[in-house]
DNA sequence: GTCTATAAACAGATAGAC
DNA sequence: GTCTATCTGTTTATAGAC
């Protein structure tokens, strides 16, 4: 979308996002993105042609809002402590705002993981300069050899899975949904300690 | 499903048990559950009445497949340590063997997490028993005063999630299938490591 | 650009023969 | 029990008036 585009475009599109997050690809209804829009039916077609169309623009949308600038905070030269404390608040604050985004994410991609390839540009964090990163720290003492994959791994685990698994996290420990948002709010103190504590040279 | 159906029956459930995890409920046909178990829609129908009905019984066979016995594991007396380790490796060996069961049950529950109600007393694990258990180890000196939602969250997330976000994970680290069984046995031992060291009592 | 009406294809469910 | 044929409602998409 580009900023010329015309307010009803943007209603559409912001409707779509709502409804294509909420129930997925499959779920969701032309209709009901209309209802929501407030418009007919008929104009989402002249908008955007087809169903596969709308969620295509939708699918690229909220992955940007998902994959942040994750290269901006990694590339810098913080002290890495510090890089994986941004990393973590930043991923709390979208996903606090966007508490969809995740699990519709992970579902479209499992359905049709070909998607993938088609956004992954976006965000691009080259595997080769995580790595490069990683033995600058080794060498430096800063921390011990780890494996990238795990430590990736961890990181993005602890903070995005507790969004996707909310409800039965809720049910299995009794929070209701203000102890929900403490529970999260405590974890940004939380992940960045078990993640540093996880790659400190062994004492 | 008792041990009396017949052939036909056990037919249809693991054709549908396959394409339902597959597709989930909203993407799965009863034409694409025929194809698969070899035999007619109408018989679909007649084993099962409905859809929904047919998705019920699996999402119930799933749901045990994906919350085993961790009571079991939980209430025994081993030490706590010990006790990690084997619900890490026990939730391992379980989505290892069944690599689509995370994303289909953190879907579904997701578009309807009232069927967590329906299935949940199958494998009540009492948020009491819980903090009991953790109680006693701080007591006894074995582990610091944690909460048990981040210990839990913790747990669950760095053992499940890597199943779920598995396509991100392998295109952002440049992993192949091979490489991702490897990375997921080497992850028995690191996260008990983890999970362990941030319990343990501060030196 | 926006609407109503409708086409065209699909999907779940049933009837009825065998 | 299993099949073919078909009904019924739904859903995406288009035609055409305004």
């Amino acid at each position: 979308m580009t900023e010329l585009d015309s307010n009803t475009e943007k209603l559409i599109f912001r409707a779509a996002r709502k409804i294509f997050t909420m129930k997925g690809y499959d779920g969701a209804r032309m209709q009901e993105i209309a209802d929501e829009a407030g418009i007919n039916k008929a104009l989402l077609h002249y908008y955007f042609r087809s169903k596969d169309k709308l969620f295509e623009g939708v699918f690229r949308d909220v992955f940007r809002t998902f994959f942040p600038g994750i290269k901006s905070i990694l590339v810098t030269d913080r002290p890495i402590d510090e890089k994986i404390k941004l990393l973590v608040n930043q991923y709390l604050d979208i996903l606090s705002g966007n508490p969809d985004v995740a699990g519709f994410i992970f579902h479209e991609l499992r359905m049709n993981p070909q998607r993938l390839a088609g956004n992954i540009r976006d965000i691009v964090i080259d595997a080769r300069e995580i790595r490069q990163m990683i033995q600058t720290e080794v060498e430096k003492g800063a921390i011990r050899p780890v494996r990238m994959e795990h430590l990736i791994a961890n990181l993005i685990s602890m903070t995005v899975f507790p969004f996707i698994s909310k409800p039965v996290l809720m049910s299995l420990t009794g929070m209701d949904e203000p102890q929900f948002a403490q529970f999260i709010e405590e974890r940004r103190k939380i992940i960045p300690e078990i993640i540093i504590q996880s790659i400190k040279p062994t004492a």
